[in-house]
RNA sequence: GGUCGCGUAGCUCAGCUGGAUAGAGCAUCUGCCUUCUAAGCAGACGGUCAUAGGUUCGAAUCCUAUCGCGAUCACCA
């Protein structure tokens, strides 16, 4: 039982022994540094039921506490504020239970348990992944792994988009300036490959509107007139047609571009348990239309149009359905929600996905409720901020993004200068150091952006390099190092035979097993919150506590062998955590460093 | 213009459902490697929590207005 559950019954039977009244809560919270004592009680809120100076009521409660409840030892009242002093014992106690827990004690998602499925990444297949990509990457992939620790089954997805314009500019432009060049013949990974193509077409586009804006026409009308982008319309004309030869090119170039992304998911350390491809999805949702029409959500305009009206809502008029009959992004959408719940035994849904997006999924998540899908409910948009540069907003077409494989070879290289400057593996093998250097440079990226709260928006200096020091993904994988260097030089016995030392604790040892005690409760509250942030903060307060621990007292050195045995126990037990909770977020922790 | 989000130290960020003197890291400055990894530790400096009102015993946190930044309001996805 939680220390905060035992002492909130006890409060309440202080209050209605002594005042004859009941109370319902009690607030807690962990006792400032500067003041002795472990926990305290807000006093403030009961003065709404007892006329009385804040300070008696405290020292009342405060007094009765330490009669009746073994585990507070001493207690005292500055202002409102009720601090306890916890017995020592309790949390030796606490830490010999946590010590013999596998795992944490994480429930396992079992069979019949809630699922959920989380979509992340979603790509075109027009252009390389990039640093916005790599953010929705770690937090999607994150929040998938926290949600199953707290004990949900989870289904990883993407949706694929694969079809559409976009997709026929590159297509054109290679066909037109290609030569025949492939990801083999010229060494480039496949996703580069087609992503220079879109910019080539993007380049030769704009000369074109140049030519005809020279020629008398409005920008506007040039826009729509040059004959490459017309092409590139006939182009996805012929392939919703099934053209074969605009198929098979499709399908060619799109290989291309899996492979290429493939490799980027690898070493960024995701996986999907589903792809979705937009090319089989973007019909879907068509039927579930008709449906609403009859059942009166939607409405039909003159044009035959299809629109829902959630001006009630206060959200404007939003349309499902093209005049033509054809679907826009919401029909599908909305078909392809349907369809998950179909193919997998899910009850909510998760998508990760820019902010930009927020109308859109406030509109899609009230569409399928009117529909009356009792699932709606449960439909969450994960919605994260952009990745800017200091000069603004990413843009594919003019070059000023951060390619993803380029940052992630920069990470390494940080990370092997620093590694080598510090010349602490003269021993390793060049395939060892290599691995390293990813894991801590990977480190450092992840860390990076995940510490930071989805919803706001990061700011990347392509300039200033990330940090290894201070609040950084390298900072907690050294702690972990360290802490496996002790065990490494620790006897077996030390660590497997969980015999508690009597007496008094050390106060770091005490702030340790208190942080240690925070975790399992952090991962529920970051499941909640859908924010590995939580867990980041969490580690970073651990590990510097860890530290700090480390170097005010001798673990190995210590003369009394029970206290050795302790401290490399704890030192053990942090080591794990740190690596669970760094599990979570999808990053690694080296042996040494 | 309507709607939504954000605004905390020079910079990057914490601050849970309102609670004590607003916390870290980077940067700048001081100490600490003959003891378990100095990618570390200990300390100094640095704040009208955008602004103005309001609610409350108590507000960075809740409400209102204003300012600034961003997103969005397409028969694009």
């Amino acid at each position: 039982m939680s220390i905060q559950h035992l002492l909130k019954s006890a409060v309440q039977k202080g209050f209605e022994t002594i005042y004859k009244v009941q109370i319902d809560s009690v607030e807690f919270q962990a006792t400032r540094k500067d003041f002795e004592g472990d926990i305290t009680i807000v006093v403030f809120p009961f003065l709404r039921v007892i006329k009385e100076n804040p300070v008696e009521i405290a020292t009342k409660i405060g007094t009765y506490l330490t009669e009746n409840v073994s585990e507070v030892t001493n207690f005292n009242v500055v202002k409102g504020f009720l601090n306890l002093v916890i017995d020592d014992v309790y949390y030796l106690n606490e830490f010999t239970t946590i010590y013999n827990t596998e795992n944490f004690g994480f429930t396992k998602p079992s069979a019949g348990e809630q699922a959920v499925m989380v979509e992340y990444s979603s790509p075109n297949t027009n252009k390389p992944l990039h640093l916005g990509h790599i953010r929705n990457n770690l937090l999607g992939y994150s929040v998938a792994e926290i949600i199953k620790a707290s004990g949900k089954q989870v289904y990883k997805t993407q949706i694929i988009n694969d079809r559409g314009i976009h997709i026929c500019k590159s297509m054109l432009a290679w066909q037109k300036w290609g030569n025949g060049e492939t990801p083999d013949s010229t060494g480039l990974k496949g996703d580069k490959l087609v992503g220079n193509y879109y910019v080539k077409f993007d380049q030769e586009y704009k000369k074109e509107i140049n030519t005809l804006v020279a020629d008398g026409l409005t920008e506007e009308a040039a826009k729509k007139q040059a004959p490459l982008l017309l092409e590139a319309q006939e182009m996805l004309i012929k392939w919703e047609s099934g053209d074969q030869e605009v198929v098979d090119l499709w399908t060619t170039m799109n290989e291309w571009v899996y492979t290429g992304f493939d490799e980027t998911y690898k070493a960024l350390g995701v996986d999907f348990d589903k792809n979705y491809y937009e090319s089989n999805t973007y019909l879907l949702g068509k039927d579930v239309v008709s449906d609403g029409l009859k059942k009166g959500v939607f409405f039909k305009k003159d044009d035959g149009s299809v629109w829902i009206d959630l001006t009630e809502d206060g959200l404007d008029e939003k349309i499902v359905l093209r005049s033509d009959g054809t679907a826009v992004y919401m029909t599908q959408d909305i078909g392809t929600a349907i369809e998950r719940f179909k193919d997998f035994d899910i009850n909510s849904l998760v998508y990760v996905v820019g902010n930009e997006q927020d109308y859109h999924f406030k509109v899609l998540f009230l569409i399928l409720k009117k529909l009356g899908f009792d699932w709606a409910e449960n439909l969450y948009h994960l919605s994260y901020g952009m990745v800017d540069l200091p000069s603004g907003k990413m843009k594919s077409r003019e070059g000023t993004v951060v390619d993803a494989d380029d940052l992630l070879v920069e990470m390494t290289n940080t990370a092997k200068e620093i590694s080598e400057e510090l010349g602490k593996l003269e021993d390793y093998t060049a395939q060892e150091k290599e691995q390293l250097y990813k894991t801590i440079g990977l480190g450092a990226l992840k860390y990076y952006i995940l510490k930071v709260d989805p919803k706001k928006r990061i700011l990347f200096d392509p300039k200033e390099s990330i940090d290894f020091q201070g609040n950084t993904g390298p900072f907690i994988q050294y702690t972990y190092a360290r802490i496996q260097s002790i065990l490494r030089k620790a006897d077996f016995d030390y660590i497997t035979n969980s015999n508690i030392i009597e007496g008094s604790l050390h106060e770091k040892e005490r702030n340790l097993l208190k942080q240690l005690a925070l975790f399992t409760d952090t991962v529920q509250l970051a499941a909640q919150n859908y924010s590995p942030a939580l867990i980041a903060n969490y580690t970073y307060d651990l590990v510097k506590e860890y530290n700090s621990f480390y170097q005010s007292v001798p673990i190995l050195g210590s003369e009394n062998n029970a206290e050795k045995v302790f401290r490399v126990q704890l030192s053990k037990k942090v080591g794990a955590v740190i690596k669970s909770a760094f599990n979570l977020l999808g990053i690694e922790v080296p042996e040494r460093m």
